[in-house]
RNA sequence: GGGGAGAUACCAAAGUGGCCAACUGGGGUAGACUGUAAAUCUACUGUCGUACGACUUCGGAGGUUCGAAUCCUUCUCUCCCCA
């Protein structure tokens, strides 16, 4: 994997690069879309590729090792080509499922004990089997064993569970140095900063990962509940201290305003379930504003989904008619808002890109701003 | 013509003397959702009021009772079986 940063907004710390794996050229700033299962809920690969023109997606260690197993995935040849999916993929380690299946698991400074969501079969996460895992998967880029801190959180507990994250961190480091690819594309390896709302522990947790010059970075534990303002504060320290020519990958963010905030603080790369999830339950992402396609307003609304959408579907269909579809419980309008969102949310990446390149992104950030959190 | 069952809120359906403005579904209205245990979840859904509460409801009318959706009388309507 190599990166090379293209421009530098000269009003913020917005940057424009350019990521490139054996799949894949991949423009940053990037929006991934959340691919858990070995699948973009309810989105196909062929209109994530033609339509959406998806250049990554994100697959998850924890759900694809439990179902449908390693032996599958190994048999297949990786997740690539078991799924189809020729471009990029990233795995998420399964530290999000530490903080989200909490109740289903025990941390013990060796690993985390998983009992499964699915059949409440036991299983051990170790930061050395994760990586073995993630190489099975075969992703591009995979992500190191974390905790990822739930929120709130006291500086006591952050503190040692940020110890336990940097413990697991080296040990990660040094499986992945002594192992090897499976099937002849590389792949790179992200630690993950973590140090919940506190900016000591942020500062130190980047200067501890900065120094193990990793090809990217990742910062996790953030938009699990805390006021924007404060993921923004975490940003701007950490920013400050991983690499400038290394990647920012900010984990599970988030709302279109949240991204080009982030992006105006130099992170790289997001991903979230939000625009497959949301608008599966009937939440629309729109340069004018966020619709609820389920409200009664639009029963009778017969103009297209999204005039300025960059998906076939925003033209070819109506908001009386997709409110219809999410309205019945009908697949067809799952499938149709989350093609509309993810081609929104990459078009809002895209469009950054162009802005940072022209130097224009800040003034642009703050003249789309307004629009992206109103109520339609 | 004979016999039987039943009428409860938008729909379906509990409730058979006070704990009932009335269980539960559905429908409706709104909200939530951020490295996906989510095609999920939450709230409200007689009227007025933010709320405490007040008022009008369980086919119609009348009655018994301190008190009725629940008991009695009667009327209307619906469904089923037999002819």
């Amino acid at each position: 994997m190599e990166f090379e940063l293209l421009h530098k907004d000269p009003a913020s710390k917005a940057r424009a690069g350019i990521l490139r794996t054996d799949h894949s050229e991949i423009q940053t700033p990037v929006f991934m879309p959340v691919g858990t299962a070995g699948t973009v809920k309810g989105v196909h690969q062929r209109e994530l590729e033609k339509d959406i023109d998806a250049p990554i997606i994100l697959g998850n260690t924890y759900h694809l090792y439990l179902r449908p197993g390693l032996e599958t995935l190994r048999g297949a040849g990786g997740l690539h080509g078991f799924m189809n999916w020729n471009r990029s993929i990233l795995t998420d380690s399964g530290g999000y499922q530490v903080f989200s299946l909490a109740a289903n698991r025990k941390l013990k400074p060796e690993g985390a004990w998983f009992s499964s969501h699915i059949d409440g079969s036991k299983h051990v996460f170790t930061p050395e089997n994760i990586v073995d895992t993630q190489r099975i998967i075969g992703a591009d880029i995979i992500m190191a064993f974390d905790e990822c801190t739930p929120w709130p959180c006291d500086l006591k507990y952050a503190s040692s569970s940020l110890e336990l994250t940097h413990q697991w961190l080296d040990r990660g480091l040094k499986q992945f140095a002594s192992t090897e690819p499976l099937y002849g594309h590389t792949q790179a390896f992200f630690p993950i900063v973590q140090g919940s709302v506190f900016k000591e522990l942020r500062r130190a947790s980047a200067e501890f990962i900065a120094e193990k010059g990793a090809e990217g970075n990742a910062i996790g534990g953030l938009s699990v509940g805390e006021p924007a303002e404060e993921m923004y504060a975490m940003l701007e320290v950490v920013n400050e201290v991983l690499p400038f020519d290394k990647p920012r990958y900010l984990m599970g963010v988030g709302t279109p305003v949240n991204i080009l905030e982030a992006i105006s603080l130099g992170v790289d790369m997001f991903d979230c379930v939000m625009p497959t999830r949301n608008g599966r339950n009937g939440m629309l992402f729109t340069r004018e504003g966020i619709i609820n396609i389920k409200n009664r307003k639009w029963m009778n609304d017969y103009s297209p989904i999204d005039e300025h959408g960059s998906s076939y579907v925003d033209m070819q269909y109506s908001r009386a008619y997709l409110r219809h579809l999410i309205i019945s419980g009908e697949m067809l309008g799952a499938q149709i808002a989350s093609m509309h969102n993810l081609a929104f949310y990459l078009w809002l990446v895209r469009r950054a890109f162009e802005e940072i390149k022209s130097g224009t992104f800040t003034a642009w950030k703050e003249r789309i701003l307004p629009a992206l959190n109103t109520r339609l």
